[in-house]
DNA sequence: GGATTCTTACTCGGATATCGCATGTCCGAGTCGCCGTGG
DNA sequence: CCACGGCGACTCGGACATGCGATATCCGAGTAAGAATCC
């Protein structure tokens, strides 16, 4: 079990945009973080379809964030990316094989399920604790430059 | 990001093996629960190499639960079958690109591998608290009949 | 000078190849139980 | 009756195909900016 890397990417994605003042074009942010540039417009694609951010066309298109960065969880964009499913599929084994329970003894869900599905749920409320704006301002005392800043000022800069 | 489907056998497997009293042969298990004997031969070795069970073989060989039951976490299993490393990988976006923090800004992990990771182990806490002991004991309560015994005399049946 | 139209270049969006890993399968090595044999 | 040796069948273990999803890519549809034109 992996995480899509496109996860990463997108994290960001979404911070650097944090930084920027108009839409950002996917080449740009590609440019920016050293990644493949249609790869990474599809899972833009994904984040403006699940409403974090929305995209203008045009001449001086790009993406720019829909909600304000202490509106965004990660775990949002986790689930854009990787989709709302839970980590983990019940097949129903106990009703299947010569021992199998009827349907209507299972009342509730198989334990293994529930237990599975409790540990998923704790993952998704950690993820969800934490914002976008959680991850900017960390960035910024992570390191003694200022790199949002740094990013800002790239994004606006013109291309060469 | 799915869960290997594997570990839901192999967990079924872990609590059936509770109400056996010797080794149980794979290709039984496979019957009882209805899956692929040769592919859940595979899980069983996982299992067997993490050292969760033992294999005896010969004529009257199979499987047994090296532990008892109440010292046998979830997660015991599911790292068996899905290896020990985390489910996020950090790349090291922020080293690359035309604005990369140099390798001695980064004295402390990138804050998303580190969102991902505190995550990653809110999953695991969850996984770590439940037993097979606790998985046999609700799956008795979860049904009228005795499941459990069910399977041990079953097990304990010669074939056809 | 200002409004309008046209061009143009730039953007996203979905449809399309390629690769790696999980899935699923197979046959060989090893081992224990059982039966026959001999004392 | 008991001990021993050989046979046989059953077990695991690792090596071998296959399918599907993630990865990576491309080209077409759409649009906003900007230049050129006309009033």
């Amino acid at each position: 079990m992996r995480l899509s890397g496109g996860v990463e990417s997108a994290l960001h994605c979404c911070v650097a945009l944090t930084a920027a003042d108009g839409p950002v074009p996917a080449a740009r942010l590609a440019e920016l973080h050293g990644v493949s540039a249609t790869y990474l417009a599809k899972h833009l694609q994904a984040l403006s379809r699940a409403g974090l951010m929305h995209s203008v066309q045009g001449k001086a298109g790009g993406y720019v964030l829909t909600r304000s960065p202490e509106e965004i969880t990660v775990l949002d964009v986790v689930e854009a990316i990787e989709g709302p499913r839970s980590t983990f599929v019940c097949t129903e084994i106990r009703q299947r094989g010569p021992l199998a329970v009827s349907p209507d003894d299972c009342t509730v869900s198989c334990v293994i399920a529930r237990t599975m599905t409790a540990a998923d749920r704790a993952w998704r409320a950690a993820l969800r604790e934490v914002s976008i704006a959680d991850l900017r301002s960390a960035v910024g005392e992570d390191h003694g430059v200022d790199v949002l800043a740094r990013i800002g000022d790239w994004l606006r800069s013109p291309l060469p």
